[in-house]
DNA sequence: CGGGTTTTGGAATTTTTATTCCATACAGAA
DNA sequence: TTCTGTATGGAATAAAAATTCCAAAACCCG
């Protein structure tokens, strides 16, 4: 036998150990049982509602060579494999996608309609947002943040809710910060001191203020920590850490729920940390 | 037989269909079909990935029962009805749920954990919102607003952020608005006229600053339209139209996912209707 | 209460699906 | 090339699931 001794252990029960078991024997697979290896890894969705024979098919083998391969992950049989995927199945979804259907079927231009659309746009940017965020950078925005004496929250127009929010959430953990909404036109740019740390938010067409602000942080040493829209924006060069976030937009609006979602992050993230080293 | 010549016609095609005949054929039906339509109502998503008498077993009838039962609803039999669900079973993006286990897994407290809670956070809070609007409140929200010489805009704390989205949205699109910030703790309440409407933001504990000035434009007859969490929020009887959130919430911190979504459909639908009717 | 009708449960049957097995093809080593 | 062990496809079998059918129970109406 291929490679049943390889692991005696029982077979995965969950879709995480599944995925490591699939990765861990997938290479030195002869042909067939590669296809079948390739076919699953790129249809584990499907499992929980195919026979063998529609799998096999969409592998391109016969079902003897599925059963086989079944086997060789642990399992004594098809049926065992997807057990666990049956038993793992949360839809969550075919609710939530009907209502979209008939929201947005309630004819374009309709509120109900642009609902259905804006929901969507947000809920694609978290999606977009969980996959494409750098741990490693949101730790060193943390750091950066966490570390300030003072940390000053620059944002206007579509950014200037971002930064009120993260206002409010920062004070709310005592966490000094001042948000530079450039009431009364006043400059305070020299408010920012040695020290401090700069939260720059800002997405294109970038706001001239917020631009300058950062080059100003930056000038003087301290931590620009850029939540924003491109690796290439203005603020990115000037920054210690810089945030990209994946909006999707909708018409000429974009979602804010991706930006909002990482900037609570960043604030009880720093939040904690804070409290942890004894504020 | 039962009912069989109720729907000459063939089996639904959609899960829309579904539910409709669903709603239709539950009426007048005996005890134990009405057990499996409730049953089968109740658990649409899991009829995918059953059998007959694991179903069977869940609504507490006999296999044969729940067989009757979809012959009624106009399919030949189980496998055709559940044919349905597994063809419009759309693949429930495999990646992210991967991709949020393994930032959950950074161990809690960790910045890339947080960031995985929030953006679940707001994700569930955009399904629900979607899920739970009422699409007539909506409209008359926008009607409301629509016909209003200027918009007034008052949300503070929490709900500030929403409100300055608001107020930059509405502003883009040239329709008269006045954000109430506060600002100089000036009380700005002559500001309204007759013929404005007032949009208040407010969530648990609400502000005294944004009920207050919905009392005062509401006895003035101006039109209030509620951006609130509960309908028993205190802004929500001096309403002509309260909107309710369901926003989940995270530790301490609640989302504005669902807010923000729902605030900009208002911003667009109303900028729309403004445009539409020649400001 | 009695006769007809509807509903019900479960056993029997059919169909589908999973699983095994083996003859054959293939690949690599000598 | 021949030998040896692995890989493969398909036919045969076993298991599970779906579906039908009918006798018994419940119900309803007079």
């Amino acid at each position: 036998m291929t490679s049943s001794e390889a692991f005696p252990q029982g077979a995965p029960d969950t879709v995480e150990a599944f995925q490591e078991r699939l990765i861990a024997v997938s290479d030195g697979l002869p042909k067939r049982l590669r296809q079948c290896a390739d076919y699953i890894a790129g249809n584990i969705d499907r499992i929980a509602v195919s026979t063998v024979a529609e799998l096999a098919q969409g592998a391109g083998v016969p079902p003897s060579a599925l059963m086989r391969f079944c086997q060789i992950l642990g399992f004594s049989g098809f049926s065992e494999m997807q057990r666990l995927f049956r038993d793992s199945y949360v839809p969550g979804r075919p609710d939530y996608a009907t209502r979209l259907r008939n929201l947005r079927d309630k004819g374009a231009g309709s509120s109900a309609a642009l609902l259905a659309e804006f929901v969507e746009a947000g809920r694609q940017s978290l999606e977009g947002l969980a996959r494409s965020t750098d741990e490693k950078v949101l730790d060193e925005a943390v750091n950066h943040l966490a570390k300030a004496g003072m940390i000053h929250l620059a944002g206007f127009r579509r950014a200037f809710p971002v930064a009120s929010y993260l206002a409010y959430a920062l004070e709310k953990m005592n966490v000094p910060t001042m948000l530079h909404d450039g009431t009364g036109k006043l400059d305070h740019s020299h408010a920012l001191r040695p020290g401090d740390a700069l939260m720059a938010i800002t997405f294109a067409p970038y706001s001239p203020e917020t631009v300058a602000l950062a080059e100003h942080a930056s000038r003087r040493g301290l931590a620009v920590v850029a939540l924003t829209d491109t690796p290439i924006s203005p603020v990115a060069q000037l920054s210690a850490a810089v945030l990209t976030v994946p909006e999707v937009d909708f018409g000429a609006f974009r979602s804010l729920s991706a930006t909002l979602a990482l900037a609570i992050t960043l604030a009880v993230a720093v939040g904690a940390r804070r409290s942890r080293n004894g504020t």
